[in-house]
DNA sequence: CATGAATGAGTATTCATTCAT
DNA sequence: TATGAATGAATACTCATTCAT
């Protein structure tokens, strides 16, 4: 890749992000391109060189999110640390990332109603890797009898929900900095797994405010 | 409230149904009132007739949602149980009001940004009156010594959170029915609260599928 | 049909008529609707009303030019008169019509690429049916032996062509009248296929001026 | 004219040839240069190395086919041959150009809309020399007697509008030869003029099939 | 010379909204 | 009350054109 190449996909990734914000605030269908477009000091006309139409760059922006997010949780699971560390790390990371990129992993609803069967199915195909590296993970702990048996994907449904929905409560007032939030709520959501939670959790949960 | 006025109050309701459902389904930005109207066999422009404009029946829809929740969980506030089959009480509901309707209570993203602010400030409310019913189950919870201390309104958001999500991934055709399902989804959101889980709470949690 | 579909139908007239005017003069690429709804006194968005989209509008007018074309030839077809007799008034009408519309009957060069597979079937299938009854005419002259022998569709095609043409040439301000003209296009196309011309032919074609 | 000279006009040239073809089959309005470019593996950017802008473009490939086609009528009218001989050579010539580049010498409809009064007055220059090489022809064979008397210019534009038209009803796969159809095209259209068809014309027009 | 990138003006299309009936 | 019709503003999208490299 050389660098002409390298600036157009820098260019690509920076419309990508904004798009993703502006969807994330505004949904899909109120986004309009020119949002975007301001976003990054362009006109509308440019995004139309790197992106076809507008749900291509919807499509584009959600596999780039996933393909990222898939590739820190592999990193988490390929590390050295007991499968409660690496539980509570997924959660950790989780809950930033839709922090920091105001957008769930798997947030902006139901936009495939805007994508084709393929595109959809690729999607999917994402979605679940990520997931099933989840599912990897409660099953190993279960297998350790550290977390409690169950069913694996209700209980990581409700996790990710749960994470996800991190993005509507959030403020950036708050008391608390990104790291202690993401820590308590690391605390909260492992109790639904562990084996003995008031043993094998240490601090966390310990105070009374939010927003 | 005469006949007529009952008709009319009975085709607004209708009317407000439809558009959470489609608002729901393509987002607000993204639905068309010609995608409301069809849901109803009706032409456009007699929305009108029941509401100011769009805004309006966005805005009148999301009352109209918590309003209703917020009538259901204090039934269950009012009822004679301890607090832990309550707060077992209100995750089902909630739960399987999601699922019914399809709308989550304060799901719909941010579509404050098309509201004014008495508006903004009167769905504030009425969602704060929800969530601080749920808080106060907790309170109570904590004081009673059946739930861990800890930070009320994280928890609290978590639990909401997890449980709107379900929107996302229930299907129609699992194998479980809605009320396994939500009794399930209790199982595990109650032992975030939960002072000692296995003693507090029999039955729920074991099997293996979902979808 | 009541008034008021009456009233819209005659609308919609209105609009392919103007239509195919504005695609004629300017191409189907170069016209705007803009300059369709303008003719009409009219905004885009009516336009919309009544047709799906542009290429939607392209089809119908062709229709409707194509299905008006084989009524006015059926009736000449059925009428009472020799061979030769019909055959030049079928020319005379073709000619005047499309002096008159701006427009040949099959003009508007391959539009087809603009439109789906069945739309263009569709109207493949009403020039046939078009093209097929100048046939008839021309066997029929054969069998009775006023029209010389040899390849029909060829011939059909000369004549056609020979008229659309027409459009490109005639101008308004000619010293003669398009009644005169016609008739005088007639007397030499018609020499093409006729036995012994100057025999079955008297009139037509002394002078000598155009445009 | 040096080598890079050469090399220069030979991809105008090129230029001009796909543009010729792009405008034919889509229509001046309907065709992007990107089209165009593309037909030569080209970028749009290119074009305007060579022309101005698309107008330029446009107006030089008229003049292009028009100088052509005056060049190939004016060896056919300066050789030695009967005037019949003469004018059955020009129908074959016109006929066979017609077919090959997909374009009428003057078929592109009314793109004068978009070009310069000048450039419209030298394009209309061009054409009328070709039309008056057509009309010295009839003329000649009129005065020699071999021809009927009538309308010269009426004439011509019908053998004209017949001989463009092929164009539109052509199509590759035919039974016929290129050289038997403009054969017995000439044949018909010879039989408009000929004082004497059925002597003066020996073969063509035997058969019946077509496309 | 040619290309990739960007612009901006124009055009197609959608849709909330209005209104006469 | 409800509908068909129309409007106008916003928005998606295209494309001729320019220009730095």
């Amino acid at each position: 890749m050389n660098l002409r190449e390298q600036k157009a996909a820098h260019k690509k990734e920076a419309i990508m992000k904004a798009a993703i914000s502006v969807f994330t605030e505004k949904g899909y269908g109120g986004a309009s391109l020119e949002d975007v477009a301001q976003k990054l000091f362009m006109t509308k006309g440019a995004i139309y060189y790197y992106f076809k139409d507008k749900p291509d760059l919807l499509y584009q922006s959600q596999v780039y999110l996933l393909q990222k997010s898939n590739h820190l949780i592999s990193e988490i699971l390929d590390s050295e640390s007991t499968t409660i560390e690496k539980m509570k790390k997924a959660i950790v990371q989780h809950t930033e990332y839709v922090i920091n990129e105001r957008s769930g992993f798997e947030s902006m609803l139901n936009p495939e109603s805007f994508l084709t069967i393929e595109q959809q199915n690729e999607i999917l195909r994402l979605k679940n890797e990520y997931e099933s590296k989840f599912d990897k993970l409660i099953e190993k702990g279960v297998k350790e009898g550290v977390f409690i048996q169950g069913n694996i994907k209700i209980v990581r449904n409700l996790l990710l929900g749960a994470m996800n929905w991190v993005m509507q409560w959030y403020s950036e007032g708050g008391k608390k900095s990104k790291a202690e939030l993401s820590d308590m709520i690391a605390f909260y959501l492992l109790r639904m797994l562990l084996q003995n939670p008031d043993e094998n959790y240490v601090n966390g949960g310990g105070d009374d405010e939010v927003q």
